[in-house]
DNA sequence: CTTGCTGCAAAGGTTTTGCATTGTT
DNA sequence: AACAATGCAAAACCTTTGCAGCAAG
C-alpha cells in the first residue's frame, strides 16, 4: 500500500473539514482553502478529498449528484431533504427500522433510511 | 401534490428493480428495460428513477459519483468497497458504532459507516 | 379534455485524467 | 534518488432540461 504524504494542501483541506459543522462540497472546500493557498486547484482538492475519504479520515456523502464532505467521524446520521438537499446531523446511538418514527420529532419528516458501510471487499484487500 | 401516473415505462423499471438483488445504475436499468421497450430513452429512465426514489419506492445510493438503485425497501445495509465500488448487502437489525466490528466476519473489511435518512425538512414540507 | 409523461437532442455541472514539474520522504 | 502530489488544461462522465407530441385518468 502506498503511503500518504503530508502536503500543505492536504493539511489545510483536512483542517478545514475538521473545523466546520457544515458539509461542504469540493467547490466550497476549494474556495475556502484558496484563501490560504492561492495556487491550489480544484483537481487537487478532489484528489485529496477522495484520498481522505478512502483512508477513512472523512465521510463523503453524495446528495443530488454532488459530493459533500464531513470531517466529523463520530457515529452520527445525516438527514437529507429530498427537495432542497439540505443536510443536517442527527445523533442517535442505535439505528433500526424504527428509527424513522423516532426521528419524526425533529425538524424533519423522515421517509427512508440508507446505511452505507465503506471498506474493502475480499478481492481488493 | 401531483399524482404519479402508471406508464409502461415506469412499471417495467420498477418491476426490474424489484426482481433483482443487484444494485443497477441508470444505464443498466436502461439497457435491460430497452429489451422490452426499445424506444425508451435514458432520460425517461432517469426521470422515473428519481420519481420512484422521491416517493420512497426504491433506494438510491450514490457510489463513486454514480447512482445505483435498489428495489428492496426492507431495512438493510450496503457494504461498499472503497476501491472497486462493489456493493453488497448486509442484514443487521441494529446499527451502532460497534457494527463495524460485527460486520468484520463477513467477506468485507468495514471501515466507516454512513447513515443517510431521507425525507423533507421543515421548510420544504 | 387536462396535464403528466415520453422521446429526442442538447446542455449543464461535477469529477477525473494526462503530463510535466514540484515537493516529501 | 524515488515517487507521490501538484497545477494546468482538457476530457470524460453522469444527469438534467426544453420542447413538441403522446397518453393516462
Amino acid at each position: 500500500m502506498t503511503k500518504m504524504r503530508v502536503t500543505n494542501q492536504r493539511l489545510k483541506i483536512l483542517q478545514y473539514l475538521k473545523s466546520v459543522k457544515t458539509h461542504p462540497t469540493a467547490e466550497m472546500v476549494y474556495k475556502t482553502v484558496s484563501k490560504e493557498l492561492p495556487n491550489i486547484t480544484l483537481a487537487t482538492v478532489y484528489r485529496n478529498l477522495n484520498h481522505l475519504a478512502e483512508q477513512g479520515e472523512i465521510h463523503q456523502l453524495e446528495v443530488k449528484s454532488t459530493s459533500h464532505f464531513d470531517g466529523d467521524m463520530s457515529f452520527h446520521q445525516h438527514c437529507i431533504c429530498n427537495k432542497c438537499g439540505k443536510i443536517h446531523d442527527l445523533f442517535e446511538k442505535k439505528i433500526t427500522v424504527g428509527t424513522i418514527n423516532k426521528a419524526k420529532t425533529k425538524d424533519f419528516e423522515p421517509k427512508t433510511i440508507n446505511v452505507l458501510i465503506y471498506g474493502l471487499c475480499k478481492n481488493c484487500k
